[in-house]
DNA sequence: CAGCATCCTTTGAGATACTG
DNA sequence: CAGTATCTCAAAGGATGCTG
């Protein structure tokens, strides 16, 4: 029986839920791609101009993280010039509408 | 017209509204406060305990930004021991369906 | 009890040059 | 075009001791 014992605090199993959310939508950067991709399919030069203050480092580190979370898709075309599309998954997209939400706080805050 | 001429590119006028929403729940440990407050009445030394990895320096320097963003209120009772009450705004009581719904992304990564 | 002050470590992010 | 490699810096976060 450690201070820390379950029994002490009835845990929030929410809390648990928070971290994995945040596992994907934490950062400076992540809301703003994945709602930018949003339905479309975009490339990487269409997501470098949409967000114009992001470096290609941190760009293309996000892209990658996003890419192992599951959470988008990467289409390679073997073409000259290369072209690299970015679509969500199918969880991905499941995350839209409750990203969707979160504007709300947005505007609540801003009147 | 310069290079980043408003024209150029259709603005998503929701990118400033994300953000707005980051202002708020943006950081490590933002939407655990928020939703352990929730609607109740908290005091700093319960969600010292409920965040057992935070630091006090970090929780207290949320809390006050948290009340400076107008999500929560601060309630100091005169006595000793001293004893200080977070609650939700009318503001941060609005954000609270909407976090809610963030719990939902964890699920939906967790399997 | 509810913090603040100080110091320190870690992480995230930006700039720039370069490459398949 | 779509990135990588390096370097650098700022900010977030953590540990600890002290106080009204």
């Amino acid at each position: 029986m450690t201070k820390n014992d379950q029994h002490d605090l009835p845990v929030n199993p929410d809390l648990v839920l928070i971290g994995q959310a945040l596992k994907i939508i934490s950062g400076k950067w992540r809301l703003y791609i994945i709602l930018l991709v949003g339905d479309e399919t975009r490339r990487y030069s269409e997501l470098n101009e949409s967000l114009p203050a992001i470096s290609e480092k941190v760009l293309a580190g996000e892209l990658k993280a996003l890419v192992a979370l599951g959470v988008l898709d990467r289409k390679v075309y073997a073409e000259i010039p290369p072209r690299v599309e970015y679509t969500l998954t199918s969880k991905g997209r499941l995350t839209l509408p409750i990203l969707k939400q979160i504007l709300e706080i947005g505007r609540i805050f801003n009147y």
